[in-house]
DNA sequence: AAGATACTTGACCAAATAGTCAATTATCTT
DNA sequence: AAGATAATTGACTATTTGGTCAAGTATCTT
């Protein structure tokens, strides 16, 4: 009937949600959104809508992969509950020696940034926490502990990004191991 | 010589510390500015300099007074250290009943959004927060367990901007209470 | 081949942005 | 009282912002 799209859909929806991750709701321009996904304004309008919804897009696709990941991991009964949080509370150390780790958690950041003052964020957001706090629990089968863990994760998170090196974000890892 | 600011200067620099608090740095505009401080954009060039300056004075006036409470209480020995940890889980509790609890951590926001594009930022969070490292490590005698009590904490700030309700937030603080 | 249909492009817009500056106003020193 | 000095004001600017739209282009169906 018509033209087809010319661009890949989910390399694009990996650019917005790189480009958010990166430098925020109000961090991020339209002209950067254009240059990271390599479109123009009126074919991001057309398919996706405007700067609101491209931003809910890439906190949509920030759970179906970076979320979903960590959530199959937590819930995987190959691996010890020990072992999984291990994991879990290593992903932040090694987020600490890269320049990607200093973009953080997508979640945090949009928690802080957006979620005081936009609904559909909060509910995106906290939909996702959501889901790897009831992962933990079904890990470690405590949900006081499940809240906590998840409290140290995204304190890692923050400290990662405020720029403190490895070996404090190591002590978190310690200490949440030596308590489960 | 010459004539008087008319503004007081501590009034100026609490609303400041508020305005960037509530908004960040990109969301708070410069009209945002002189409506929360009452002032001209020519006096708060020449009292303070330009936006970035007045954002290290916002962080700043943070540390001087929000930073330095909890340091005090921390290090204040009349209490016992699980009362003083206690007390100072608590806060975010509290902070996810009120209005202003959802303004966060205005070190967690700074952390988030600008520590990681500016030096300056990092070294006044990362400041702010190694005071309180080092408080609750007076406090517990346990390097290990301050980091980890300090992530926990923003953690909690975290899920109270991403609208968790406080009971979620009370779980946070029961783990780390029966944990030292 | 020829419409019909949808995608793509880039020029365009109004509003908001951070920052500047000359003119005005108030207070101090002498 | 008068001049010197500094704070205050608000108009001004250049740039960037998010968002729109008409014109051009590619591909499908018939």
């Amino acid at each position: 009937m018509a033209r087809h799209r010319e661009f890949d859909e989910n390399k694009v929806l990996d650019a917005l949600r790189n480009v958010f991750w990166e430098h925020g709701y109000d961090g991020t321009s339209y002209s950067d959104i254009m240059k990271a996904t390599g479109l123009q304004k009126g074919s991001l309008y057309a398919a996706f809508g405007d700067k609101r919804a491209l931003y809910q897009k890439a906190l949509a696709r920030y759970d179906e992969k970076e979320v979903s990941d960590a959530v199959h991991m937590l819930r995987n009964d190959a691996l010890s509950p020990e072992i999984r949080i291990e994991i879990l509370m290593t992903g932040p150390i090694d987020a600490a020696q890269t320049k990607e780790g200093r973009w953080g958690c997508l979640l945090c950041n949009a928690a802080i940034d957006q979620a005081p003052i936009d609904q559909e964020t909060e509910n995106s957001v906290k939909g996702s926490m959501e889901r790897i706090k009831a992962a933990l629990t079904y890990a470690i089968d405590d949900e006081v502990k499940a809240d906590h863990i998840l409290a140290a994760y995204f304190g890692a998170r923050v400290m990662v990004k405020a720029g403190f090196k490895k070996e404090r974000i190591k002590n978190i890892r310690s200490q949440i191991l030596s308590m489960i």
